[in-house]
RNA sequence: GAUGCUGUAGCUCAGUUGGUUAGAGCUUCUCACUUUUAAUGAGAAGGCCCUGGGUUCGAGUCCCAGCAGCAUCACCA
């Protein structure tokens, strides 16, 4: 059911096409000028008025450039975001994609002679806020000496039919700016990201530097020579992670397929057919809890080098991430929440065993499992008999140390178990040559020396084989073909996984991954299935009363006849007086009619 | 999955120990106004108080269940 705003847009809608104004044109509007355009070229003159501080622009009070080759004819398309009517000349805001800018309107300008239906009707009545024009003028500054455009001329390019949530902006007796009736509500601006990023500004700039942030990577890794490639999403054996995958069946083939939790494996394989490097930055999908830092599906660029190992690659992402922030924030130092992250080289290298003993004193390098689940359990851990001494390790770094790390750190030399595509460590017994870089208490990339052993690799396969026989639901699938890659031979290869959203939530100070992702994953939005006018009137419910009857909150026909007929009667009296109905009222026979009792 | 917080007009939010017809600002509509700045002044409209039960003479308010969002935890990278 329309709202009376949303009816009153219709109207308006029709209004306008009944004077022959289009209120969708197809033709182009020629613009020649951003808001932002405009502005970069007027803070080239040097007409800041140095006691204008107090001033809404900060401009020298009627500066007029109608004469003015380089400003006399500006034409900018966007949306109306505010109106201030004031007779026969008004102000309004416009938004375009660049800012937003003061648009003066004055009736005689518009209206030269003794038709003012433009500016009276078509412009005090029939715009609204959100429509979007294009408009015609020139600039100047006003009496506050604020940037403003004189319009001369305006084109509806589109009649909006919504109400866009109002969000002011003011300064309050501090001197402080103040936001009022912001359009906050976290579901509906998930819900409705366009709705979002039309009255929160910020909103947009987020997304901005999400965009600069994987250029940069990009730009980065081609530099260098590496190729961008693109592998399968749809693969018929999920591979190169531990997690839960989406399934789904293709029919032709009539087969399952996976939705990929990881690119890895096709990336090795095109490392063992003679690439150097390769990356691709994948969407990548985990049928998994949804919390602040995840959503089922996700975004990681991976990378592989042939001929390179761990060390190496941590250098590169020290590198590279210190680039990033560079390009992104202009600086190493990044603000997230209350912490200053400072992503300048090098950072920190720790392994995991050091971690451990740094954040809780304890040595466990060389601790028996029970001495684990001892230690584990004495820091208040939960733990379990089918806990194994990696899984006790990992469980501690988690709790004491991987929270605490907030600024860049590399946690390297990992237990063997958990790492089952990871080359085992050139020195160290029980480890395997794997870092994982930390920040801001969570990991942002996981690296190997990638195994290239295949007979080692078919040995851990068939661990993960035995863990799923156990009911480990994410255990890795043997993939024969892989394995026959290996087979082949692959290089020593140096491998990287960095997510994207996480590092966007970093560098944007973003607190949830839904902040980062223009559509994040929800609940579906509740339906009621309504029933049409044509099905009450089908049920017996003569035209007339549609209305009231849906306003009565029957909005279906079952609801209808689940209802009490001397209620209703009851209620359309009422209705009927508050809707000023003329039709008489019907007869308790006809509501009993159409309740069907 | 557990716990907590929240759900009132298109938007942002008040609503007292349970008590007449649920309020405000913005938005919308009508009128006035030729440089405004959250424009202003006058008037009007706009509510399934999330849903369903219950307690009560009486529920927006108290109790129970459910739905949705958020937060924390668990699971999970």
């Amino acid at each position: 059911m329309l709202s009376e705003q949303e009816i009153n847009r219709r109207h308006k809608r029709e209004e306008l096409m009944r004077m022959g104004i289009d209120p969708y044109p197809a033709e182009l509007f020629d613009v020649t000028h951003t808001i932002a355009n405009i502005r970069a070229a007027f803070s080239d003159k040097t007409t800041r008025s140095p006691d204008a501080t107090d001033t809404q622009g900060g401009y020298q009070p009627h500066l007029d450039f109608s004469t003015d080759p380089q400003f006399n004819t500006i034409r900018l398309a966007g949306r109306l975001m505010s109106f201030r009517i004031m007779g026969s000349a008004s102000f309004a805001e416009m938004q375009d994609a660049t800012g937003r800018l003061q648009l003066y309107f004055r009736r005689d300008d518009l209206c030269p002679s003794d038709d003012k239906t433009l500016y009276n009707t078509v412009f005090k009545k029939l715009l609204d806020i959100g429509d979007i024009i294009g408009i015609e003028g020139h600039v100047f500054t006003t009496l506050t000496g604020e940037l403003s455009i004189h319009v001369r001329s305006f084109k509806l390019l589109n009649k909006a039919l919504r109400p866009l949530p109002v969000v002011k902006e003011g300064v309050n007796e501090q001197g402080e700016k103040e936001t009022y009736d912001a359009f906050t509500d976290p579901e509906q601006r998930y819900r409705q990201r366009y709705v979002d990023l039309i009255v929160n500004p910020q909103v947009r700039d987020v997304f901005v530097k999400r965009t600069k942030l994987v250029n940069s990577i990009r730009q980065f890794l081609s530099q260098r020579g590496y190729l961008e490639v693109e592998t399968p999403i749809l693969q018929p054996i999920h591979g190169g992670a531990a997690a839960r995958p989406f399934r789904t069946h293709h029919n032709s083939l009539d087969m399952t397929l996976y939705m990929r939790i990881a690119n890895e494996l096709y990336l090795k394989r095109l490392i063992v057919g003679g690439y150097d490097g390769v990356f691709e930055f994948a969407k990548d999908f985990r049928n998994e809890g949804m919390d602040r830092t995840h959503n089922p599906e996700f975004t990681q660029v991976e990378f592989y080098v042939a001929y390179k190992d761990y060390l190496w690659m941590m250098d590169t992402i020290e590198e590279m991430v210190e680039q990033v922030a560079l390009d992104v924030a202009g600086t190493t130092k990044v603000t997230v929440g209350n912490n200053t992250i400072d992503f300048k080289r090098p950072w920190k290298r720790l392994t995991m065993f050091e971690a451990i003993q740094e954040y809780t004193g304890v040595d466990v390098s060389s601790m028996d499992e029970a001495d684990l689940r001892q230690l584990a359990e004495s820091r208040g851990i939960r733990v379990d008999s089918t806990m194994g001494k990696s899984k006790l390790i990992d469980e501690l770094f988690g709790d004491a140390c991987e929270p605490k790390l907030i600024q860049p750190t590399f946690i390297t030399d990992y237990p063997v178990e958990m790492s089952p595509l990871t080359k085992k460590h050139r020195s160290k017994l029980g480890l395997v040559e794997r870092f994982e870089a930390i920040c801001n208490g969570k990991e942002i990339a996981n690296a190997y020396s990638e195994l290239n052993d295949p007979i080692d690799q078919r040995e851990r396969f068939e661990e993960q084989l035995r863990l799923a026989e156990r009911g480990d639901e994410e255990a890795m699938a043997l993939d024969e073909d892989f394995l026959r890659a290996l087979e082949y031979g692959m290089p020593p290869t140096a491998g990287v996984g960095l997510g994207i959203d996480r590092l966007a939530m970093i560098m944007t100070n973003q607190p949830s991954i839904q902040d980062v992702l223009f559509f994040p994953q929800m609940r579906p939005e509740k339906k009621v299935d309504l029933s049409t006018d044509v099905d009450f009137i089908e049920a017996g419910v003569p035209a007339v009363w549609v209305p009231a009857v849906q306003r009565l909150g029957y909005l279906t026909v079952d609801q209808l006849r689940a209802a009490s007929p001397n209620k209703l009667f009851n209620d359309l009296g009422g209705v009927r007086k508050k809707l000023k109905m003329d039709a008489p009222m019907p007869t308790m026979i006809d509501v009993r009619g159409w309740t069907g009792n």
